[in-house]
RNA sequence: CGCGGGGUGGAGCAGUGGUAGCUCGUCGGGCUCAUAACCCGAAGGUCGUUGGUUCAAGUCCAGCCCCCGCAA
């Protein structure tokens, strides 16, 4: 193979041009992105990664990096860290990349950029497209209480999760998953679906289907909103808010005025017609219950503000120290 | 120097300068077909840390360490 190298197109300028190593480029920021990115190493060399910009995080306000640059740090690979990648494309289309790969990179890309790379830009999404496109996914697959969902590799176009779908893999939903643990289950499925499509994406043999825009349905990013509970819906409703806010950013509602975050909970077949919504009707060994539109709700793991999270009995015996909480009301 | 709450037996919390308390758990005993129920009893804390004020500090003052909510 050496020979032919040499002896053929040696003095073939074009040709050696096409020969080169693939120039991949990577973009994402989070975890779920970076395991992905090392999975993706470990048969392929990237050319630079794309990640957000070092942000302050934390109660101090320290910067810390993205997990993705972290990965790339380790592994000597060049970072790039544009505020906006739509006004900064300069230094990416110098590495005249021949595919972008992205995978929750947190940005949109312009066609710019889009039309860059010869083998085209794809995406790594965490759902069955068309359902779910969005920031997403993953939360409100356990919200909307779906019972599967999985990765779907595809072509990016101009629009959000819009674009031709390569090759996806399902992953079952259990009723006690959440979205942590959803998370490492698609993050898993996700690392690998992309190392078996990338050969066909490559070499040009993929599928290339177009998504039924009739079945479209949308998972948007997470917002304050989302994370209230409303005790006016069922208990399966909540009961799904809950595990699917689970680990990050989780659930809360309101007592004595005071953010309460929920953790974890379930549900019981009791129901208190005398009850409202909201009220807390019993103590159990690991937490109390609450009254909510269609039964009752046990809150088993809860977080006052400022405190640790601790189990709902502890919380209860806290409160049951100044005056009993059954009765009060959680708003 | 982003805003704020907090460190007291194993857990969650009270404690207003003067004997260390409550609920739960644990251990022992009792009752019970049984139990997350009930009854009786017991163990378990140098009150985050260092220094200061005081006859006397969990409590007041100063510094340091640690934990957490919000915001990002």
């Amino acid at each position: 193979m050496d020979m032919d190298f040499y002896n053929d197109k040696e003095f073939d300028l074009d040709s050696i041009e096409v020969e080169k190593e693939l120039q991949i480029v990577y973009m994402g920021t989070p975890e779920f992105s970076a395991e992905v990115l090392k999975e993706l190493l470990k048969k392929y060399k990237v050319r630079a990664v794309v990640t957000q910009p070092d942000r302050k995080v934390g109660r101090g306000g320290n910067v810390s990096f993205s997990p993705v640059k972290q990965v790339a740090l380790d592994n000597n690979i060049l970072v790039i860290q544009p505020e906006k990648i739509r006004d900064d494309i300069e230094e990416i289309i110098n590495l005249r990349p021949d595919l972008i790969i992205t995978c929750a990179y947190g940005q949109i890309l312009s066609k710019g950029i889009l039309n860059l790379p010869r083998l085209g830009c794809i995406n790594v999404h965490a759902s069955l497209l068309p359902k779910l496109r969005g920031g997403a996914p993953i939360h409100r697959a356990i919200m909307n209480g779906y019972k599967k969902t999985g990765v779907t590799i595809m072509y990016m176009n101009e629009h959000m999760d819009e674009g031709d779908m390569i090759s996806k893999e399902e992953v079952e939903i259990t009723d006690t998953d959440t979205a942590e643990s959803l998370h490492d289950k698609l993050m898993n499925v996700g690392k690998k679906l992309l190392v078996e499509t990338l050969p066909s994406i490559i070499d040009g043999t993929n599928n290339r289907e177009k998504q039924d825009e009739s079945q479209a349905t949308y998972g948007f990013v997470i917002t304050k909103e989302d994370e209230k509970i409303d005790f006016s819906k069922s208990k399966q409703t909540i009961y799904n808010q809950i595990r699917g806010l689970n680990s990050w950013p989780g659930s809360y509602c309101y007592y004595k005025g005071e953010v309460l975050k929920v953790w974890e909970s379930y549900i019981t077949d009791n129901y208190y017609a005398e009850k409202i919504d909201g009220e807390i009707t019993n103590l159990y060994k690991d937490g109390f219950g609450v009254k909510v539109s269609n039964g009752e709700i046990v809150f088993k793991t809860v977080q006052p503000a400022g405190k640790k999270r601790m189990s709902g009995i502890d919380f209860a015996n806290g409160e049951a120290n100044k005056e009993s909480i059954l009765g009060k009301i959680l708003g």
